[in-house]
RNA sequence: CCGGGCUUAGCGAAGUUUGGUAUCGCGCCUGGUUUGGGACCAGGAGACCGUGGGUUCAAGUCCCGCAGCCCGGACCA
């Protein structure tokens, strides 16, 4: 029995967490490596995901304003160099487009790694006066950024994101906008995929190229490495700038707007996977689930069975669930198995007995746990079962994170916190940048944030001794 | 990009040392019996052995290049 079930088994996270992520990312059939290194194929169930997400988050974005936008893929190297700091950031990671139809382009075109310059391009000439801002955009497409090396959803060539770019009169309502949309992406974590998050400020390393301020939330995982989730970017008049955009100002001045980029990708799925995931396979918050309800039937060859379960399916997808209904006659241990691994919050089991007895098997994923409900409430008990798993998901990982936070007070102390515990690591900070790199020399840390929600551990920078000035979360980070 | 390991059917592997035209399990297809936690029987299909060159009468096997995957390190959503 053990040798059989080997193909489909996932290696145990205790055992080998990277190789459990990958078992899940392939078995759970999310993904498919394509033929290029780095470019994943984004498979229908792994997709589904993802449009849940942009679905919900779209919708977000709308209430405040924003609106989608399309912009070309390729950009001239002209157009991408005339912001210094991003090109220097970026240069690295470009992938260039030299040829065109069997014959060398006059200028080389990058393949977007992301799209500020060609909005700020477009704004330079459609934007005119003050009357027209703020310019709130959005855009949903993937991007392309050579790295070197690779892992599904977490780090690849190309990948799938949102994009929000907005110009704004002033610098206060730039930042107010930079703000809003951090506590978006937080508020989204946290009631959509129901992960706790940490809101913070990048140092002046880690900050985004060319921004003037990057925040960002950040999650933990499983194994207690961090991982940052969204970044929402405050750039002032830099790029607008450099650019050219210019609008006539309520006093006839010419102007520079201020400007805002933030953006979320596809490794959301990453987080999700490595926040909630067990060795059973991926376990799904409710809200993203393509499929929330399995119903499967038992026994279904007797009589009434099968058409009181597609009956049961009816109706819960009526009530707006997204349900659906296994009748293929694969074995009810398979079913389960199978359902639990491509992470299905909520198992329906219905069987002769129940039939008889007017009730149906709820079974939760997360816990296993099961509730026996009568068939004409099933409707609300699986909504209610849903709440739960939501609900449970989100404190299991809230105490994963709160648990892996440690104060530290030397830097051998946050070292040594580090190799023993891993998780966040806070510790208070000078703000020089040397000290940023002895912790990453000496500890292996880089700096996560510097939470918004600050607190005053001690006087001194634990590194060099000189006055501190922010407390710092440090952490390994995928 | 640097170091190590790997690549044989959809998946997991054997075969490579000692060259002779590919084997097994799972999955898949067909039929039947089954179903309260990964069922069973019978029959069947499916592989130019990652890719390009070389050595040889003959290459999955030996030699060289390249690509891809995994694990570390340096770089980044």
């Amino acid at each position: 029995m053990a040798k059989e079930k080997k193909v489909e088994q996932i290696t145990d996270m205790e055992q080998d967490f990277a190789q459990w992520y990958t078992d899940i990312c392939l078995k759970a059939e999310l993904v498919e490596y394509s033929s290029v290194k780095g470019f994943t194929i984004l498979r229908p169930y792994g997709y589904a995901i993802w449009e849940h997400i942009q679905r919900i988050m779209d919708g977000e974005f709308k209430k405040t304003g924003h609106e989608n936008v399309a912009m070309p893929v390729l950009i001239p190297e002209s157009l991408l160099k005339k912001e210094g700091e991003l090109v220097q950031g970026f240069a690295p990671e470009v992938a260039w487009v030299t040829m065109g139809g069997g014959e060398k382009l006059e200028e080389r075109l990058a393949f977007r790694p992301t799209s500020e310059t060609m909005f700020c391009d477009h704004w330079s000439r459609v934007l005119h006066s003050w009357r027209e801002l703020p310019m709130l955009y959005n855009q949903w497409c993937s991007v392309v950024r050579w790295e070197k090396t690779t892992r599904p959803f977490l780090r690849s060539r190309e990948f799938w994101w949102q994009e929000g770019h907005t110009i704004h009169e002033t610098a206060e309502e730039a930042q107010k906008e930079t703000e809003q949309q951090l506590n978006c992406y937080a508020d989204f974590c946290e009631n959509v995929l129901a992960m706790p998050v940490v809101k913070g400020q990048k140092t002046e390393k880690e900050k985004f190229a060319g921004a003037e301020a990057t925040y960002a939330i950040e999650c933990m995982m499983k194994d207690h490495k961090a991982l940052q989730s969204a970044t929402s970017h405050y750039f002032g008049d830099k790029f607008s700038r450099a650019y050219g955009v210019t609008f006539a100002g309520r006093d006839n001045s010419l102007q520079y707007p201020f400007q805002t980029s933030w953006g979320s990708t596809t490794r959301l799925i990453g987080a999700v996977i490595m926040t909630h995931g067990d060795n059973n396979g991926l376990v799904l918050p409710p809200q993203i689930a393509p499929i929330q309800v399995i119903v499967v039937p038992v026994a279904q060859h007797k009589p009434g069975v099968l058409e009181g379960a597609q009956d049961l399916c009816d109706r819960l997808q009526k009530a707006g669930l997204r349900a659906k209904l296994d009748q293929s006659d694969n074995s009810l241990g398979w079913k389960c198995a199978q359902y639990e691994m491509k992470g299905v919050p909520l198992r329906v089991e219905i069987g002769p007995r129940d039939l008889e007895n007017g009730q149906c098997v709820l079974v939760r994923r997360n816990d296993g746990e099961k509730t026996v409900v009568k068939l004409e409430e099933a409707e609300t008990a699986a909504r209610v079962q849903l709440e739960a798993v939501h609900a449970a998901l989100y404190q299991k990982a809230k105490q994963n994170l709160e648990e892996h936070i440690y104060a530290a007070y030397s830097l051998e102390e946050a070292k040594q916190l580090q190799q023993e515990k891993g998780g966040f690591i806070k510790t208070m900070w000078c703000g020089d940048e040397a000290c940023e790199l002895q912790m990453k020399e000496q500890a292996g840390m880089s700096s996560r944030c510097m939470p918004l929600r600050q607190e005053h551990l001690s006087d001194v920078c634990p590194i060099c001794g000189k006055p501190a000035k922010t407390m710092v979360y440090w952490g390994v980070a995928y």
